[in-house]
DNA sequence: TTGTACGCGTTATCAG
DNA sequence: CTGATAACGCGTACAA
């Protein structure tokens, strides 16, 4: 059952006027007898009347929604990342509709679909196929397809073969500039801890793990690399795997803030102190790497400016504008207790 | 721009049958001949067809929407609340339309209102006026108004003077689980630390601190009572203030794990070991609780689960059910390193 | 089994 | 300044 049950009809006939002029002086759209505008206005205020979006929606093909998928709110990233983006939208009249994916491709098109029939006026996507560096052509044509009738912003990912508008933090550099903090510090012997190898985002880090490695003379041990998802549980099992070996890393770069704290976790439930015994680094900035004891060195990607761009980006391509494909944004290191 | 350029018309044009006929194999709502509804169909496939749910929710007055009012994004426990309330919507066949306050009252009605307009089936409440212990009346009675035409479930709060189909965990025995823990451990001196004392939340826990002292013949000290807000920053300050106290309780109860997590690390910067020298508990049992070194006691308000049952129950509302007006939910003591 | 025509609540166009 | 009236895209009695 829905709220409406008083419409302009209804306020009209009350007003002795025509539906039209309740329309005017509801949208200011034409000049109209203060008088009677205040007549209308007394009735409107009396019944708490409140126009029908859908009716209007319907009519100036205008929703004023902004459709937000995201994988998982259970990791911090996404929530500030979309608060970011809520705040300049509500600043630009737009209201988002925030899709929790669960990382599941399946239901991110359910809702690809279920927001494109609620016609959106733009699209925020995050995670899930957009960040698959082997992507079935199916879900990429999905989104294509979408692309072509409604504005589409991709954060931190990209639709292989197809060019998109994107905003990006530049992870590879965020990743180097930990390498090199890690050798800086006399590390050695560095490993890499958490993500899976179908995810562009643990690709490009691994990239710059490689590469620094290389680019310092280093070592680098295939047996080391240790991926497996994006949370604590991870870090904390794959930690415990690097402690069974006979030779191991004195330092750790992991995936996300999640893994680094179950890294920790693991290290420190070993009897290790951190980080004179090791060190490790995490990367997104969330909460969590400031809560930690000792504090975790990490990476911030920017999450809120992430999200305020885009959605900035987003409603320049609403109006038609033209705006360069690519932006990003430089991560900034932070050096806390964890590694020094 | 929106996406819909094609409408059922086209298709039943280019099917040669009437538009009828289309939302018949559309909707499956009335037998049509299986050579004309494949011949539909294919069509369909063909051009991609979506149907407007604007349109549609027009006639059939419904949304298939639900209202979430959330206070803070930024802090887990909501995000875990609406995770809960998003599965059981999807399988209730609803979306939700996700509204982060920021715990801004206007920000809140505005929200109130758009998503009236908006024409939500439901509502789900959390934070904000509802936790307000001396609520204005004119934010009352908009809540009040809308509920005359849309079902409302509020999670732990409640509208003063006014019934409401609430879901609550039951805090005051989550706190006095925690008190009891606390002195059951030979604690004498129990302080406390954060939240607001506008805030109902805040006041039950306050209750069960205080009595839990009297139970048990300790003295209650208002200088022991250190409030503030629900941030890490204020658990950090509050237990500094503390620290410069001659005699300082031995353990201390939380208002959340966010201000527990900063008054632990306020504690451990001045040189004291957790538990040893003070122990201290935190509430919600958020992902922070476990991932801290040393881990934190905690109260689990079984977060998911909340935000399932209330999507449950708005849902038999939306369906005219009768649904008893209160649930509560029973809390969980979780005894972790911090205390022990 | 299918088509016609009206209604859903607004906005917009065009006369007056 | 104001009032009919036609869209907007779809569902659905009612009739055929």
């Amino acid at each position: 059952m829905l709220l409406e049950s008083i419409t302009v009809y209804d306020i009209a006939r009350e007003a002795n006027v025509s539906v039209a002029t309740v329309s005017r002086v509801l949208n200011d759209t034409a000049p109209v007898r203060t008088s009677t505008r205040q007549k209308i206005m007394a009735i409107i205020e009396k019944h708490n009347f409140q126009p029908n979006v859908l009716a209007r929606s319907l009519v100036n093909k205008k929703t004023g929604m902004i459709g937000v998928l995201f994988p998982d709110s259970s990791n911090m990233f996404f929530p500030e990342v979309f608060g970011g983006a809520e705040r300049a939208a509500q600043k630009l009249g737009y209201t988002l509709f925030l899709c929790n994916t669960f990382s599941d491709c399946s239901r991110e098109s359910e809702y690809l679909n279920s927001l494109c029939e609620r016609q959106v006026e733009g699209l925020l996507f995050m995670g899930g196929r957009i960040n698959s560096r082997h992507c079935p052509d199916a879900l990429v044509q999905e989104v294509v397809h979408i692309q072509k009738k409604i504005p589409i912003v991709l954060i931190n990912g990209s639709l292989p073969g197809h060019p998109c508008h994107r905003v990006k933090t530049d992870e590879y550099l965020g990743a180097q500039l930990l390498m090199q903090h890690l050798i800086d510090h006399g590390h050695r012997r560095i490993g890499f801890i958490g993500g899976t190898a179908e995810t562009t985002t643990t690709f490009e880090k691994l990239q710059a793990y490689k590469r620094s490695l290389l680019a310092n003379s280093l070592s680098y041990r295939q047996d080391w690399v240790r991926l497996g998802d994006f949370s604590m549980a991870c870090g904390r099992k794959q930690m415990d795997q690097f402690m069974m070996m006979p030779e191991r890393p004195t330092a750790f770069l992991c995936m996300n803030d999640y893994v680094a704290i179950g890294a920790m976790k693991a290290a420190i439930s070993r009897g290790l102190r951190i980080p004179e015994d090791v060190a490790i680094a995490g990367f997104d900035d969330t909460q969590l790497a400031s809560a930690m004891n000792p504090e975790l060195t990490t990476v911030s990607q920017h999450s809120e400016q992430l999200g305020r761009q885009a959605m900035l980006i987003l409603s320049k391509l609403i109006q038609k504008e033209k705006v360069k494909k690519l932006t990003v944004l430089e991560p900034t290191l932070l050096i806390r207790q964890s590694t020094q």
